[in-house]
DNA sequence: TCTGGGGTCCTAGGACCC
DNA sequence: TCTGGGGTCCTAGGACCC
């Protein structure tokens, strides 16, 4: 999906179409009706705090503010953009309207997150072009939004030329277009090649991904091992074999907060305290309403040098109990050396598994009985 | 006026078992 | 007086993605 989440403003906001926009940074923001009845937005200038920007209209990336950017900096780049707060009950239903409309079309999907996905068209005999304008429509039709969409012998290849017309965009790329259309790509763009091993690359000499199919195997195996620098090598060749994944289980399930200021842990206890216990609350409905239980609770710290530590703890039976998740939590915090200030604190919990029907349940156990659902 | 929140996957060492 | 080779589980950290 085309800016996601600020396009699922723009459709509660029209009028702000065509301005430089920005969405994230908590939820302290929310427009108001002005004196004149008419809804006073907040401009980004305004904003004081520690969050990142999630999505910016393409007004606002002109402005060079991007996903991810600390606000105040986004403030000092677009001072004037309106600043809205996330709304992601919003964004998911947007996201469950888009899929349902595509799977009508092409259901063998693999979600990869609230806007976007990949869909598998190897068994479709439609014409390719007029397929995916298809799908384009259908999900204009059912949101209102634009998505772009490429199309490509694999995953490697069809996620990066869904990139490359944004936005409202149709790519097509076979084999043959490797070399005049993703070689001379950043390496960055492929989907594994993050800010560490880009950065390595760059240092090697390597910045596009044609200079990684030309460059000496043996230079790539010194410096990010076997298993890294072939996949490396096959990536750049645009080779990948992964199939599309239409189904998966949940394997964690988290909750974290950073602070407004940062905390000490002795100094700060009472604040703290409560701020712990409300994660592990929280965590714990999470579970509940997700049918989940689970047997690892780890605790996440990051500390005000930006420097995080985590601890987990394996319990002999799983849990979604808000009170058992707060006492192993509070031993793993025990387990960690708190001489710092903290910044962030999380409580997650894996080795899920799906919450069965209770025996200590009798309504439920009659249901089995009776082999009800 | 630096740097969110919720995830996945991988690596690696040690314990422990057969 | 010298110690293999599998396998699984647990824990910690890190890269990366949306």
């Amino acid at each position: 999906m085309d800016a996601f989440y600020a396009s699922v403003e723009l459709l509660r906001y029209p009028e702000l179409r065509g301005q430089p926009v920005v969405i994230g940074g908590g939820s302290r923001h929310q427009p108001e009706p002005g004196a004149d009845g008419k809804l006073q937005f907040h401009k980004l200038r305004d904003y004081v705090g520690r969050g990142v920007v999630t999505t910016s209209t393409y007004e606002a990336r002109a402005l060079g503010v991007f996903s991810a950017m600390g606000m105040m900096k986004a403030a000092k780049l677009a001072p004037d953009a309106i600043l809205l707060p996330t709304d992601f009950e919003s964004y998911r239903h947007y996201s469950r309207l888009f899929k349902n409309a595509v799977a009508e079309i092409a259901p063998l999907i693999e979600d990869r997150g609230i806007d976007e996905i990949y869909i598998d068209l190897s068994e479709h005999t439609e014409e390719i072009r007029p397929l995916a304008q298809r799908i384009k429509d259908a999900v204009r039709a059912a949101t209102g939004l634009s998505c772009s969409i490429g199309v490509a012998p694999n995953k490697l290849l069809a996620k990066i030329c869904s990139e490359l017309d944004k936005p409202d965009g149709v790519t097509l790329i076979s084999a043959a277009d490797i070399p005049t259309r993703i070689w001379p790509l950043a390496a960055r763009k492929v989907n594994g090649i993050g800010p560490k091993a880009a950065e390595k690359l760059s240092a090697l000499g390597l910045h596009t991904i044609g200079d990684l199919a030309a460059a000496d195997p043996a230079l790539l195996q010194d410096h990010f091992g076997r298993t890294y620098s072939e996949w490396l090598m096959r990536i750049s060749h645009g080779q990948d074999e992964r199939p599309v994944v239409t189904s998966s289980e949940t394997k964690s399930i988290s909750r974290e907060s950073t602070f407004e200021r940062d905390l000490h842990a002795k100094l700060d206890r009472d604040t703290l305290t409560p701020i712990f216990t409300d994660l592990c609350v929280r965590l714990a409905g999470d579970l509940q309403r997700k049918g989940y239980v689970g047997r690892t609770i780890g605790i996440k710290l990051k500390f005000a040098d930006f420097r995080g530590v985590t601890r987990d703890l394996t319990l002999p039976d799983a849990t979604d109990d808000a009170a058992t998740i707060r006492q192993a939590a509070g031993e793993c915090l025990r387990r960690v050396t708190l001489d710092r200030r903290l910044r962030l604190l999380g409580v997650r919990v894996t080795a899920l598994s799906r919450k069965e029907l209770s025996d200590s349940s009798p309504m439920l156990a009659q249901g089995e009985l009776f082999g009800e659902e």
